[in-house]
RNA sequence: GGUGGGAUAUCCAAGUGGCUAAAGGGCGCGGACUGUAAAUCCGUUCGGGUAACCGUUCGCAGGUUCAAAUCCUGCUCCCACCA
């Protein structure tokens, strides 16, 4: 593939080709700007999705230029519903930036990466300049984002400083001088308003490459945070593996595509495969990628033995009996909640009614029943639902 | 500043004096089935208790009543429209 190729492979949307074209053809490193605010500790793969970008403009010898919002997050992101998001600390948005970049770096080279803080200007910034950056923006021009256009037709509350969001972020193009900046489709108008902003000062306006939006677990709404439906790059071996079996079949071709990216050929012959082959794949590699090889073997093996052969899991937790309880016997009730594996004793209560525990592989549906410490170098094994597994050690 | 509307469990959302721990949907959880933590079907979803039952909950604080999420008073917050 030719490097346009490559660049315009995944993009939804380039703001403008011609633009891309001609920038390109002045054979110079481009700038290459991504946003994040570390509002919380966790990357998702639907980051991955754009980072997967950044890559390979670094791959193509770019440089990447990765902004940690964190003067944004302090402002304290009102989009959303809830209004009363607390404001985060300095110190907890910068503990946030920092694992953020250990996450960015499972899938960006390190070395090619330029990390820069947006505080670094915007706590300079005095207020006439920000009222000089809001004189750039009308009320109607916002107004015919989609997102807004809705939200005011409903009724929805719309707060100013949302209005003045895109110029904030507009500005960290204006601060990097970028040629390029990345970002998902609902990031489009945020993007253009630096595009815009470089125009007005006469400069080359930097060009915008949309990606899609990564569909989350539910298959349906796009990946984010708020929904919880993600997959963390934090996420343990486990969760990112399992998570991934999750998602509906028909989510697999993005999957592959976004994630992995495919090739038009590897996504045709994936239909031709077992289509939980095909996911298991998927999600051994995602856990490789963001552990290891040996991670990825290994969670592969535990799935199929847990949910193919209704086996239990070679490494689940333990617990020492007198951890449990003072007693000699106790009902399985409260030995299941002194765990604190689950919500509450009713939880507990409700599991084993529904038929969800078994002990050493017998289900046991009576919350009273009497279970007594296991004898020297035994164990007792507790399964609670599909996933939940410990093991009961005598001391 | 004025007028009108709103605040219900994890989310959305019914409910205007008792039968309401509170309809319905979503998310979650469990079971069955299976090729997967896919799909489908069924069940379940405040807390404590073996159970009878008890406790707490419908923005906050009081009040009326045998009895309130539902009525009254005050307060807080939110929204729209008009200015």
């Amino acid at each position: 593939m030719t490097p346009l190729e490559i660049i315009q492979s995944n993009t939804e949307d380039i703001i403008s080709l011609e633009d891309l074209q001609e920038r390109l053809r002045l054979d110079r490193p481009l700038k290459v700007k991504l946003g994040v605010d570390p509002t919380r500790p966790d990357l998702t793969f639907g980051h991955m999705v754009v980072f997967n970008k950044l890559r390979q403009f670094q791959d193509l010898g770019h440089e990447a230029i990765l902004i940690i919002g964190d003067f944004t997050t302090w402002i304290g992101d009102p989009s959303g519903r809830s209004a009363t998001r607390p404001v985060l600390t300095k110190e907890e948005i910068a503990e946030n930036a920092h694992t953020y970049l250990d996450q960015a770096f499972k899938v960006l080279d390190k070395d090619k990466t330029t990390v820069r803080n947006n505080s670094e200007w915007f706590t300079q910034m005095s207020f006439q300049d920000a009222l000089a950056l809001a004189r750039q923006m009308t009320v109607a021009r916002m107004l015919e984002r989609d997102d807004f256009a809705k939200r005011y037709r409903e009724n929805t509350p719309i707060s100013i400083i949302e209005f003045l969001y895109p110029l904030v972020q507009g500005y960290d193009t204006l601060a990097i001088e970028a040629d390029i900046e990345l970002g998902g489709t609902d990031q489009l108008f945020n993007m253009l308003v630096g595009r815009n902003l470089q125009k007005m000062e006469g400069k080359p306006g930097q060009i915008v490459i949309t990606m899609p939006l990564l569909v989350g677990l539910d298959g349906v709404k796009k990946m984010s945070k708020s929904m919880d439906n993600y997959i963390a790059f934090n996420d343990s071996p486990k969760d990112i593996f399992g998570k991934i079996m999750s998602v509906s079949d028909e989510a697999m071709g993005e999957y592959y595509r976004l994630l992995l990216l495919a090739s038009v050929e590897q996504l045709k012959s994936l239909a031709n495969e077992h289509p939980m082959e095909v996911k298991k794949n998927l999600a051994q590699e995602m856990t490789a990628k963001l552990y290891d090889e040996a991670a990825g073997r290994h969670e592969r093996e535990q799935f199929e033995k847990v949910f193919s052969r209704r086996e239990t899991r070679d490494d689940m937790a333990t617990f020492r009996w007198d951890e449990l309880t003072d007693k000699n016997e106790d009902a399985l009730l409260n030995l299941l909640a002194a765990t604190k594996l689950f919500p509450s004793k009713k939880e507990v209560r409700r599991l084993i009614q529904q038929g969800a525990v078994k002990i050493d592989t017998q289900r046991c549906e009576d919350p009273q029943e009497t279970l007594v410490c296991p004898q020297p170098n035994q164990q007792t094994t507790i399964q609670a639902g599909k996933r939940t597994f410990f093991k009961i050690l005598p001391e």
